[in-house]
DNA sequence: TTATTAAAAATATCATATATTTTGGAAATT
DNA sequence: AATTTCCAAAATATATGATATTTTTAATAA
């Protein structure tokens, strides 16, 4: 995927959050401007715009005159992302449902069966798949909200997921069949239209998740 | 109320914040760094950093190579913004009500007593009073949120207040005695704790809220 | 009116300079 | 040995000026 933004500035932006995210940088690293200016190319204004924007999503913590460091994880924080994560997705699920037409039943069709191929993928233990097989993932649970109608419904579940995600990649595993299900299960009661139990399934799915959680904080 | 920030950056983060809130930046107003640079008294990198911490929190929108500019407003976008207020909120203050504890009780009831005062005066229309009951009404209701034992949450909660307290400056006004009860009973059913009768006088209240949305959008 | 285009304005980025604050560790004190 | 004091080095906060690009404006041509 080639860069798609022209500005330094959001290319930047975009491979810092991706490097919490993915955990290159890690929890609590303090980020100085010297070594980030190194590191990214780029110079200390651009980079303090970056780290603003990105301590606006809480990726990033700044403290006035300490400057800015990588946020902190927690198993308590990773408990209240995830509860945070079902009432948003939840809701503009449910939404999303009253809204339901061909339209967004085919892509979310189309989004479960990418998905599907990368689990598959994983149970053949072709663990090399794992970034994208996350990437669809994000790709189905975007698609179930996208439909909800209400933009700043999707935008914060946008930050919520990208939240949980972060602590997915740092430590969490890949559950195998049971969230191959969860998701089966999830796409067979949209398309019934089934809210309370899409609900349940969700809900299920979102808290089987933080149990695989290993206790490295 | 003297500045509690040490720093520039941090003084004009909260003017321009409050500008914004308080429609002395229009909607879609663009923001020059130029202009603003003359008006706040400020280079144009710190200026960019404000920006774009607003940008993250919903105020400002930026566009690549064009710039920042006060984020547009809608009644639909204050449909939206309204019934997250009130997903978020009820949520909060259904877990406030189950750490329920005296200590908060009684910021409860201290945080409402404030405010009937500042009520009480826009009663007999000192309308000049109107910003400090915002004040103590975003002060009761962050109360309400306060005890829900999620740092997530209620960071949230800020940032949907500060986006409805935007609307309710721009182009809502004092409904009186109805919003006064609605608060007295809110606290009422808090102090018994009965999170039902609680939830319902909530959103209820959010919702004659916006019903009194002038139509100058 | 619409399209074209050149000039002006504004943005994006970087480098550099200065003042201030924080940090890390040496030296002094208890 | 532990704590405090104090100074130099590092890092932050802010401002300014320079340059390349992009967008906007407005004048001109079709």
């Amino acid at each position: 995927m080639i860069d798609s933004y022209k500005t330094v500035g959001e290319n930047t932006y975009e491979m810092i959050k991706k490097d919490i995210i993915f955990g290159n940088l890690k929890p609590l690293k303090k980020l100085k401007l010297n070594e980030l200016k190194n590191n990214y190319k780029t110079s200390i204004s651009t980079l303090r715009e970056i780290l603003s924007r990105l301590s606006g999503d809480g990726f990033v913590v700044y403290e006035e005159q300490k400057g800015f460091y990588v946020s902190p994880v927690s198993e308590s924080d990773l408990k209240e992302i995830a509860n945070l994560r079902i009432l948003i997705e939840s809701h503009a699920l449910k939404y999303s449902l009253e809204n339901s037409n061909p339209d967004w039943e085919g892509s979310l069709l189309a989004a479960h069966h990418k998905l599907n191929l990368y689990e598959n993928k994983l149970l053949k233990n072709k663990t090399e798949e794992r970034s994208n097989w996350k990437r669809y993932d994000s790709e189905f649970h975007q698609t179930l909200v996208r439909n909800c109608n209400s933009n700043n419904l999707i935008e914060l579940h946008k930050l919520i997921f990208d939240k949980y995600l972060r602590y997915q990649l740092l430590v969490l595993t890949f559950r195998g069949s049971g969230s191959i299900e969860e998701h089966k299960k999830l796409l067979d009661y949209c398309l019934e239209r089934n809210f309370k139990k899409a609900q349940m399934v969700l809900e299920e799915h979102i808290q089987n998740g933080i149990i695989h959680a290993n206790k490295s904080f």
